[in-house]
DNA sequence: TGACAACTGGAATCCTCATTCCATATATTT
DNA sequence: AAATATATGGAATGAGGATTCCAGTTGTCA
């Protein structure tokens, strides 16, 4: 599923990829860190040339790390939605999000002016996921029919990522916004 | 009290800084522009020595324009905070933080990695104005009492900042986000 | 093990930008 | 208007970083 009918790599290009992939990961979770490939292959303990033909560009790279990285999540989001118990559902993958959001929230800063397709892909699938979620627990009533699901997804999933930082030096906060945003969208709260 | 007891700048130096000003200004309303030195001494008609002798540097320049485009939303903050009303100036602050962010949130895309003391200056200053009238409406009881009024200064804020690029695309979403957090907010809601 | 294709390190190259410099031009002052 | 202090344009400089190249190395296959 991940490289269909190519030449099948040598084993040390295996590795390389594998352990360039790790470096990435691992300066993307360092805030503040100089995210260049020189950087990676120090890192990573190889040359930057090697780096590069991994994945063919710096962008190609840092696409696949954090795609790796959005993965489980996107996953836990695609159960949770399909075993929908609804807005107890919604409430639950929230928590998740939130929590994966401040565990990474170095990342986002370092992503500015990258061209990530496949990070792209699953973040759209999120969104994707939580509309699904939004639009279920409001046919069963379980929030408030005045305001359009869009923008409750919307709301949702700015808050989501928003919260990052923050909640980073105080990791309650994630609650507080979850008990109040829901509590907000309680219907008949009006 | 912008510029104390220096030598007074020649006429044109004064008619540049001014030029320099609203070009960088106008470059940085723009998504997607390029935000170098050279694109905005194009702009500003003018060469790029003088661009930035002007500030002194690019971040001198950026933070001088920034801080000019947040001034009367602050000024405007500080203004509702005097003749507090409670909850209403509070919804009302909010409203306008997010018009003001919707307006401009081409902005704060291009500012990651500059050094900006008077524009991080007055955003703080925003945040404490955003503190002290949570902690006013919760003196006279118009918000719950079981959240930490940082977490609701932080959920506030953020939310006001992460609206930014969504409602662009979506003007009444502002309306929307600010129902939900303010139902959410209601003293015994729980 | 030998032959060969696939990889590797990292120096060289190429770009994008901020900042500096200075010969030239313009304001200011007398 | 002449003298002087300032400011200007924009080429030159230099730093940071992505990408390319290739001589040398290592895996792979027979």
């Amino acid at each position: 599923m991940s490289t269909p009918n190519e030449r099948p790599l040598r084993a040390d290009a295996v590795r390389n990829r594998r352990r360039a992939l790790d470096a990435a990961t691992t300066l993307l979770a360092e805030a503040g860190t100089t995210l260049s490939v020189d950087a990676i292959a120090k890192r990573a303990g190889m040359g930057t040339g090697t780096v590069v033909r991994a994945f063919g560009g710096k962008d190609a790279l840092i696409d696949a790390a954090v795609a790796e990285l959005l993965e489980p999540i996107v996953k836990r989001g695609r159960e949770l939605r399909n075993g929908d118990e609804g807005l107890e559902s919604l409430r639950a993958f929230m928590r998740e999000l939130m929590a994966f959001q401040a565990a990474h929230y170095a990342v986002s800063d370092q992503l500015g002016g990258l061209d990530l397709p496949a990070t792209g892909k699953l973040r759209a699938e999120l969104v994707e996921i939580v509309a699904g979620m939004v639009k279920r627990a409001r046919e069963r009533g379980e929030i408030r029919d005045d305001i359009a699901p869009a923008a409750i997804t919307a709301l949702l999933g700015e808050t989501a990522f928003a919260i990052a930082k923050a909640s980073n030096d105080t990791p309650a906060l994630a609650d507080a916004f979850i008990t109040v945003l829901f509590d907000g969208l309680r219907p008949a709260s009006g």
